[in-house]
RNA sequence: GGGUCUGUAGCUCAGUUGGUUAGAGCAGGGGACUCAUAAUCCCUUGGUCCACAGUUCAAGUCUGUGCAGACCCA
């Protein structure tokens, strides 16, 4: 039976870059869509930039540019990212759009006409400087708990503890610097307390096939512990839909980011409509009817659960629209077995990945690690080079590779009839087990089945030995036939592998001279006398340097892109770059936003400015505490050719590889009388590409007004690597 | 602080409702082969299943308590 499915992939919010963690979630979502396709069933893949709310506000406003425009460019690059990993959607679309707004007001208007809205009157900090109202991220002060300086407003990254913003101590703006001062405004709630939502959402969440197990014990939790109305409004200037009966209000974010699911698809309907003449309206309406027998399915990171399985069901079936068919979670990315961090150089954009690597073997590594829980999947960059290299090129590639020179050169292209099916047969047979894992989400195991299959496909090569049989006189029909045979092995693992790999299957499907591969096509096999045309090679191995140079590059280039973030505000401590923030507020701070003067210890200040009376400002022992010194061994020091300021310096902290630093020192120091000696470095300063190459850290040294440069010693005993502090 | 999840060979991971001697791929060791952009094939060395306690004829699997990590607390 032909299935009618629409699926999502959780709108990528327009302020920042497309980086690997959310490419976990749409190529997930797009081996299911094209899986999907692949069985026959009219499958339609929708998604959006996410573009309202203060972040991309504030970051305009930074820019000097408008709103639109920002999201407008952010558009851009998010689809050439999409489209570089073969993402294929049907349709990818804005939240700042006239359909995103018609289904924001007509459900906003429904809820309320359900008695499902709420206005209170709300405190909150206000911004007299900048005259805004401050969202929790966008306000710092001390944590109410531990004291820690300079934390945000909904919790504190030292001590954890979660709070309001109006708990801080000392509250500052993070926009302006200003101290805000509380004021009342009108907010609107929608009314999720309210027990025909409650009983909804228990009733929604029993049944097994709307979420994970492992999720709907957490909702259950949520739901138990009481659910508390949700904040939908905002206070003018905010960049997104003002609420129609409430001048001056916003939507928040998270009002429309969902419903931008429906104004994607609303748009994409219109597209069909143009092709089969069906009206706009009925083909959405019959995705998203109360009563629509269709499916629709959300596949999110398990950060968004909440919003997904209670806000957005609640929401949808008291405004009179279907629920989801099923929310799929999955969980985060760490790269070798840490949280991405850009200081390691893992924090890789789709951008940096694709100069650097092939796309599709990421898709193949992130799909044999993918399953159907919310686990977080972690991307081994050494495993990730050995099993790229070892199943699809080693194994899978190269059953082409070893058979596919036989038929053309003694064969003129043709294929023989297979006489021992056995194997085939065996492979075919496969089909409908493959078939469920993709359709369960358990890709990993998929991968797992067709390699076993893939190996098998060697060996029976190697068991009939073509080579040997190429030198023998009247072999030439088993020749011929084994290599059809090893090449409709290779057709079929192609079919299998195509949800993964679908550019590379388009190559093998034009290699081998045949229409695009179908899931029923697993029954058939290519006819005696098929022609296939020559081979060419289908994917390269992936050598070791470039998987350094990308993370030297992301090293490097700290400083460039603002970070990405899945999702509005939720996430907005991924997005500190976005605000102008004139307070840096971690280690990973780079050294480009400060002067460049800062970037090696005892440069040279050019005489006037080096003032060595005024002190800088007080800070607290936490920001201290953010500098990590250690002692250091130089263990090697040389002049470097055309630079007239700098050492190379070679330091020893006690880690694995000894850290490159270049120094300013060139005019007090020579190089051999360094050699030896211990100092002191910053060793968690963001690493800074100069013109000689990386410079990972910076020694201190003293300087004054007056000629001179003066490198730090540590008394006898210090040993390399000890913190100084 | 409360909660959800995770912890199995050097690495990345499988292990259905508790049931023989805990598996795979990669890496390592040995051999074969040469068709293949050095790929393949055969053999093989690796494990106190995080720790402790408990339930049971039987625990990687169930229960409790720790330890470590990720995430959530609107």
């Amino acid at each position: 039976m032909k299935r009618k499915i629409l699926v999502t992939s959780a709108l990528p919010y327009a302020n920042g870059s497309i980086h690997l963690g959310h490419l976990v979630e749409y190529i997930q979502t797009d081996i299911w869509v094209r899986f999907q396709k692949m069985q026959g069933h009219d499958c339609h893949y929708v998604c959006a930039d996410d573009t309202h709310g203060t972040p991309i506000m504030l970051r305009a406003q930074a820019e000097g540019i408008t709103p639109e425009a920002l999201i407008e460019r952010v558009w851009h690059e998010h689809k050439a990212d999409f489209d570089g990993f073969h993402i294929e959607f049907d349709n990818f679309y804005s939240t700042n759009t006239p359909e995103t707004r018609h289904y924001a007001d007509d459900i906003y208007l429904k809820l309320k006409a359900a008695g499902l809205i709420e206005v209170r009157s709300v405190e909150q900090y206000y911004d007299p400087v900048k005259e805004m109202f401050l969202p929790d991220r966008f306000i710092k002060g001390e944590c109410p708990k531990c004291h820690a300086k300079d934390q945000y407003g909904d919790s504190c990254e030292a001590c954890g503890t979660t709070y309001s913003p109006t708990d801080l101590i000392e509250p500052y703006s993070a926009v302006s610097g200003a101290k805000p001062v509380r004021k009342a405004s009108d907010h609107y709630f929608f009314r999720l307390s309210d027990p025909r939502c409650r009983d909804f959402l228990k009733r929604w969440i029993a049944d097994p096939r709307h979420v994970q197990p492992e999720a709907a014990n957490k909702l259950n939790e949520w739901l138990e512990s009481g659910l508390s109305d949700w904040d939908i409004s905002r206070d003018a200037p905010y960049f997104g839909f003002e609420i129609p009966d409430a001048p001056g209000k916003y939507y928040y974010v998270w009002l429309d980011a969902p419903i931008g699911y429906m104004g994607s698809f609303r748009n994409f309907c219109d597209k069909l409509s143009t092709k089969n003449g069906q009206p706009a309206e009925t083909i959405f309406n019959e995705y998203w009817g109360k009563d629509s027998s269709t499916e629709v399915y959300h596949f999110i990171g398990k950060d968004i659960l909440y919003f997904h399985a209670l806000f957005w069901p609640a929401e949808l079936e008291h405004a009179g629209y279907r629920t989801p068919t099923g929310v799929f979670a999955h969980g985060f990315l760490t790269v070798n077995g840490q949280k991405m961090s850009k200081s390691r150089g893992t924090f890789i954009t789709a951008a940096s990945y694709r100069k650097h690597l092939n796309p599709e073997q990421l898709r193949y590594y992130f799909a044999a690690k993918l399953n159907s829980s919310i686990e977080d999947i972690d991307l081994s960059l050494e495993d990730f080079t050995a099993r790229v290299n070892s199943d699809l090129i080693g194994k899978y590639v190269n059953i082409a590779s070893r058979s596919a020179g036989f038929i053309t050169k003694r064969f003129d292209g043709k294929l023989a009839p297979i006489s021992e099916p056995a194997l085939l047969q065996q492979l075919q047979a496969a089909a409908q087990d493959i078939a469920a894992q993709y359709e369960a989400r358990e890709y990993g195991k998929a991968l797992r089945d067709i390699m076993r299959l893939t190996d098998l496909a060697n060996q029976y090569v190697d068991e009939n030995k073509p080579w040997e049989l190429a030198k023998q006189e009247g072999m030439e029909a088993r020749l011929h036939e084994v290599c059809s045979a090893s090449l409709n092995l290779f057709r079929l693992l192609t079919l299998y592998l195509k949800p993964v790999l679908p550019k590379l299957a388009a190559n093998v499907e034009a290699f081998l001279n045949i229409p695009p591969l179908s899931w029923q096509d697993a029954q058939k096999l290519l006819p005696a006398g098929h022609a296939i045309n020559a081979y060419q090679h289908l994917m390269t191995r992936i050598d070791p340097k470039q998987v350094e140079s990308m993370i030297e590059e992301n090293k490097a280039s700290l400083a460039s892109a603002p970070s990405p973030v899945r999702h509005a505000e939720k996430q907005v401590h991924e997005t500190k770059a976005a605000s102008p923030s004139p307070q840096p507020s971690d280690g990973t701070t780079s050294h480009s936003t400060k002067p460049a003067s800062g970037q090696v210890a005892g440069y040279p200040q050019g005489g006037e400015g080096a003032s060595v009376g005024a002190v800088a400002p007080l800070i607290s022992i936490d920001d201290f505490s953010k500098i990590d010194l250690r002692i250091a061994k130089i263990v090697n020091a040389e002049h470097l050719e055309g630079a007239d300021k700098l050492l190379k310096l070679t330091l020893d902290i006690g880690e694995e590889k000894p850290r490159t630093v270049f120094a300013g020192i060139k005019s007090a120091y020579a190089p051999e009388s360094l050699i030896g000696r211990h100092t002191i470095m910053v060793a968690n300063l963001a690493p800074r590409k100069m013109k000689f190459g990386l410079s990972e850290g910076m020694v201190l040294a003293a300087s004054g007004s007056e000629p001179g440069l003066f490198i730090l010693s540590p008394d006898e005993g210090a040993k390399p690597g000890m913190r100084v502090k």
